[in-house]
DNA sequence: TGCAAGACTTGAACATCGTCACAGGCAAGA
DNA sequence: TCTTGCCTGTGACGATGTTCAAGTCTTGCA
């Protein structure tokens, strides 16, 4: 009954998962639904460990330690984007970190190794699963229902400002390579990160307590 | 009308924003909002067209190049928090662009100041605005639905890996201040970007044709 | 002043959604 | 055979977006 509800999600997103139409294909009604599993929300949490479940977790790769934690974040990217629909629906719900908990030790994991710890590692970790959950909504809009002349690209194309140049502008046209732009992204974060970490000045450092 | 709408979803959200629920604040039938604004969705893009209109630029303070730039993102951070209801909404049917287009012209005014022009000025608009799109999902995500034991800090506090250490673990409780982590981080992302301008030799730069 | 055309409003409905109270069926044990 | 526990179906309630046919009101023209 939950496979049945992660095959709709993932074939369908997580709009089609209706409770009539799931038990329409299960050939039961919806009150069976509700024996079994319960609420609308509980089963989006069952099948989102279900799927979780069954998601063994990515080998890292990279010789540098910046390199094996870039390629830890970007395992967390490539996997949502494997499975965006469960992943948009997870994030709808609050319920990312259930999702790919086992990622996100890898990466913790490897920030440990490159000589973050406690909570300058949790800083790390929230900023690099941040940046990735903005690119994920950056690669997820282009099929949201965008009212054809509001799209960003057409506004753009409307702007006529004397501050910026007309080749930047025609610029904004085309999505970039996001995968790419991700990566790059995140490798200077990394940096910025791990730099952090030796030079132990700035701005973020405010709140380290004289205790530590 | 279109303000009635504004101020429902300024203070309830945009989740509260029902037909019928505007209809009879303003003492009217929803026939009535369908002849003058049609379509919900037509109603949100009005919504937000309105803010816009009302929302002036704001200055952008700084000395080198990176921290002005720096700051013109973090005004577009600002901005979408004074207004969280109305950019969550506009994120939601993929019209953010339409709510922070001036701010945005700034922060592109800004990259080119600083040496970014064309493709690269747009990838770095992209990246900054990708992870201030992120961070927002961050602030945002403390509002959710949450169901209680399944919270980050309740699943981090149940996993026990011998990769990593019980301090980093032990810091996943708490989030820590997105403001200043958010500032850190486009820090760290502007220099690499800007350092990208100059050396010119990145993973990024594949898509540059012969004849640009 | 009378009247028609348009601008505006309304009531009632349709379809869909999550959810639940209630009544049934069905198999196993007493 | 009857009771008990598990499972299923019927039908409803309230809420949502949306529309249709009809009503009311204003406005301009003869």
């Amino acid at each position: 009954m939950v496979d049945a509800a992660l095959a709709i999600v993932e074939r369908d997103g997580g709009r089609a998962l209706t409770m009539r139409g799931l038990a329409s294909e299960l050939g039961v009604t919806t009150t069976t639904i509700y024996w079994h599993v319960g609420n609308r929300d509980e089963l989006v949490i069952a099948l989102i460990e279900a799927l979780a479940a069954r998601l063994g977790t990515a080998e890292v790769v990279g010789e540098t330690p910046a390199e094996r934690v870039t390629d830890a974040a970007m395992n967390i990217w490539r996997n949502a984007l494997a499975h965006r629909n469960v992943t948009a629906l997870a994030g709808q719900v609050g319920a990312t970190t259930l999702l790919e908990l086992p990622l996100e030790i890898s990466l913790l994991a490897e920030l440990e190794s490159a000589g973050l710890r406690g909570a300058r590692a949790r800083d790390a970790m929230r900023a690099i699963l941040l940046c990735i959950a903005g690119f994920l909504v950056g690669a997820w809009r282009s099929d949201e229902t965008v009212p054809e002349d509001l799209t960003p690209a057409a506004l753009w194309a409307g702007v006529d400002d004397e501050r910026v140049s007309a080749e930047s502008l025609a610029a904004m046209g085309e999505p970039a390579d996001l995968e790419a732009l991700l990566a790059a992204t995140l490798g200077a974060v990394v940096v910025g990160l791990l730099a952090t970490a030796s030079t132990k000045a700035t701005a973020s450092t405010k709140r380290e307590s004289p205790d530590e």
